[in-house]
DNA sequence: GTCTATAAATTGATAGAC
DNA sequence: GTCTATCAATTTATAGAC
């Protein structure tokens, strides 16, 4: 169970889950597709109060009157919006591959630079900034992304690092602290300053380095 | 130097810093005043886009009319404000006391738990909040933030580290990561959902939680 | 400096034809 | 379902009196 797998599937995995999906599979009308990628590409990159209806409406390539047939108003829209991103997030945490790489850091250091690769994309990125901008006014959707995305992750790290600890891989009595320290240590200044979007954007390299530091800290304070 | 110094120099420090300051102390209009402290609390705690000038004014006291006297626009008058709050998180960065406590972790634990509770202000979070939210629209106050604030604590934090590694109270090489990972640890779960304004409201006994648990693992990692 | 009143543009949302 | 045309309210910002 502890020997030589190789990422491979992991890799495909993730990437997988990382592509660009429409955001409903099942939806016959190509115009309300239409409408909720625009929204989407909008409200994720500009914010729920600097976008307009009739700039969706242009971006989309239909006029309001069929955007108001769809959605029956702004934050409707913007509700459906965050909903189906909030369900790719969860998607991370429920695919995770339990497969293991040939040694315990190696095995951190996949996960965490797969996470945090995912954490950095601009439309992961443009959900937390929008979701929490607006978390006054929609709290509902706040709640749902944590649970969603930050919850999920965490709940599925603390089971693994507890089934690590019982087989000895791990010493870490308390999982929760481990898992939460493990997670907070991947959102360092290079998570921080993407928040903020300043420049320059992580590479590749940064977020590699970011995920060996973490590894390394973890395995010092939680090593067998 | 690493004796026995009691902790109340070090409290009272920063709760002065944490306390409600008149946001230009040398200001003479009393209008002027109005209008920045009205503007300051509606957009740390609704956001840009979500208010109106017109509330601006009528929550000041004054007239519109008034409010455009002092102030060319509603986006300067924001970037007044932002960076006003910038300068107040610039503070905690360079007021931070050099005293020790009884020990190690006594010293990591006041300085978290302090650190962290000046994160979890409505006003720190609402800044965070307004700042990322508008990075697209105001890059340069978003630049501002974090140099003001993040990126000047961890300074600070990284020249300490370094300083008790060389007397040998911790051993730390890699200071900066060090200080990357001490931080990250003050931002787990309690603040994440904090910045999503998601009850329960953190208690004093969740940050001083947080902050000793940070202090433990950052010890096993980086202990002497 | 400060006010009332208003301009000019944009907003979210709809009526009615096809 | 989709469009053009439009409404009513709100937005940022200003003119002119005191």
């Amino acid at each position: 169970m502890w020997g030589m797998i190789d990422l491979r599937s992991v890799r495909v995995h993730l990437y997988a889950m990382s592509e660009v999906r429409p955001i409903a599979c099942l939806d016959e009308s190509p115009k309300r597709r239409a409408v909720l990628e625009a929204a989407a590409q909008l409200f994720l990159s500009q914010g729920y109060g600097a976008v307009s209806m009739d700039v969706v409406a242009r971006e989309a390539g239909v006029s309001k009157a069929t955007l108001y047939a769809h959605f029956p108003g702004k934050d409707k829209l913007f509700a459906t919006i965050v909903a189906s991103n909030c369900a790719r997030l969860q998607r991370l945490a429920e695919e995770i591959p339990v497969e293991h790489a040939t040694d315990m850091r190696a095995t951190l250091v996949t996960m965490g630079t797969e996470w945090l690769a995912f954490f950095l994309q601009p439309r992961t990125l443009g959900l937390y900034r929008v979701v929490m901008a607006e978390s006054p006014r929609f709290p509902e959707l706040a709640a749902a992304f944590y649970e969603a995305g930050p919850h999920k992750l965490k709940e599925w790290m603390v089971n693994w690092i507890a089934a690590e600890t019982a087989s000895g891989h791990l010493r870490a009595p308390d999982a929760r602290t481990a898992a939460e320290h493990f997670l907070a240590m991947l959102r360092t200044s290079v998570f921080f300053r993407a928040t903020l979007d300043l420049p320059p954007a992580p590479t590749d390299a940064d977020t590699a380095q970011v995920a060996e530091a973490a590894a390394d800290t973890f395995l010092r304070a939680f090593g067998p």
